[in-house]
DNA sequence: CTGGATCCGATTAGATACTG
DNA sequence: CAGTATCTAATCGGATCCAG
């Protein structure tokens, strides 16, 4: 085989990357991988860090985050059992850019919450209206 | 006013960091940004390119990036009407992480297939099953 | 502590029909 | 061409209860 296939294209609603980009692109998703960028986590160490997500919520999105080999749960048999979660070496690859983004959203707020004020008053104003 | 508040935590689920999150961690809204990354784009251009989304959302997620300021909207009265959306100056400070992430999902779609199938034949081994 | 299972209301998104 | 409106099926997500 050779080292070149890449006919991946995301643009594609029947290519794999599609379903991969919806899990991705989800709030919850972008959140936990966030926060097991600097380091591991337990399960409810992720809840309180997480604020708002819910315990199956958190158990959902782990668990698709585990499937795609983005991290690895390790299990400490302690009573009760203790359970960790980590990113693995391609998941690493990725909060780069994850964290990239939710950095974005935080030093862009002022300006997106200017833009939603202005754009809510032209409509109030009538500009849409029939 | 001094220039430093950024008291902006995307982890906190009372800062509107999140609802932004929330709309931006969305397959449709990144897959029009990243459509607008080039150049500006009709409608019906747009749902050309991104096969499978629908004409609903297509106008919605165009709706929702609009009035966070992310794109701009430019009606020129022809007959039939025609549209041209394009990214404004904020969305392009975005597009280029958002380019990133899904440039990432295309290039790591082999590792993530070969964990699914490692995963999903673990699973079928017994080895989460009672 | 770390979940799995279930019930159920709310939201979403697709399909369809219609308009300036 | 560029949408709006509506109906409905499916999914999501929160709450609750239970278990190893």
């Amino acid at each position: 085989m050779n080292n070149q296939q890449i006919p991946y294209n995301i643009y594609d609603d029947r290519c794999p990357t599609r379903d991969v980009l919806a899990r991705l692109a989800d709030k919850w998703a972008l959140l936990v991988l966030g926060c097991l960028e600097k380091e591991p986590h337990r399960f409810n160490h992720l809840r309180r860090s997480i604020r708002g997500i819910t315990q199956k919520m958190l158990t959902q999105t782990l668990r698709k985050l585990e499937r795609d080999g983005l991290i690895s749960r390790q299990i400490f048999p302690t009573v009760p059992v203790t359970v960790e979660y980590r990113l693995s070496p391609l998941g690493q690859t990725l909060t780069q850019t994850v964290s990239l983004l939710t950095l974005w959203v935080e030093d862009n707020m002022d300006a997106m919450s200017a833009a939603q004020q202005a754009y809510d008053e032209a409509s109030v104003a009538g500009l849409p209206v029939g």
